[in-house]
DNA sequence: CTGCACAGGGAAAAATTTTTCCCCCTCCAT
DNA sequence: ATGGAGGGGGAAAAATTTTTCCCTGTGCAG
């Protein structure tokens, strides 16, 4: 485990939320278990580019936040399965929010990074 | 200027809201203007914990975004000015919904943290 | 016995973001 | 002519996150 150097701020909510779904894979992580894609295995298949490594490990933090826990059948061969917990399926629709927004900008948020232009807006002071 | 060597993936909304909003501090910067607070100066002062030299890179990347512009008073000594685009504006309802979900359950996140219980539940298959 | 599906993790490298340390400029008041 | 407010940025270090590589098991089918 990586320990932290600078302490987090966690006071803010903002900080939090974006702590938990804020990672670089976690939203799809979500979505597969959303659509009941469930086992690791499933996940891993459906996000092939993804090492499963990563995958793991994000699994392991959503886990570790109480997003998601981890069903493990006394089947031989084991069966491993998450679920989302009550906390974990309260923030959907936050990133149903977040989701829409991002598509409904996403031309323009892109095409402001590219065009750069930092032709700053010159005013004169209406009240002079 | 950092150039990538991985390329971003910026078709899937949550990504793009949250490449915009996501940096340490943007929310708080975001937050100042929000409140009038739209100079420089005013932004380094309330956020004093935080290095100017950071502030100002985020400022950038809010306004490379189009989420903030930046007006210049043609004035001597020169002011500055941060203003929220439509877009920008159109992001701080978004921030409401992040922010009231973190604030709802931020003692139940940190709690999960912390504990880190691994004791993961084991369940017999009903349906054997 | 070999190979494959399944679940998982250590260690180190690479990539990215954040931070620190200094530097530049203009104007204005002392 | 010195200092401070106000706006700004380069370069490198440090911190953090993401990625790769490779290894550990079990059980089951050929």
């Amino acid at each position: 485990m990586y320990e932290r150097k600078i302490p987090e701020l966690l006071d803010c909510g903002l900080a939090v939320a974006i702590k938990v779904i804020g990672g670089k894979w976690k939203a799809w992580i979500i979505d597969c278990i959303r659509r009941e894609i469930r086992r690791p295995s499933g996940i891993h298949k459906e996000m092939h580019e993804v090492a499963p490594r990563i995958i793991n490990l994000h699994l392991k933090e959503l886990e570790d936040h109480g997003i998601i826990f981890k069903k493990i059948y006394a089947e031989i061969p084991a069966r491993v399965e998450y679920w989302f917990t009550d906390v974990g399926s309260s923030i959907l629709p936050v990133i149903d929010v977040l989701e829409k927004w991002g598509n409904d900008n996403k031309e323009y948020i892109n095409r402001s990074h590219e065009n750069y232009q930092s032709e700053t807006c010159v005013f004169k002071r209406e009240t002079a």
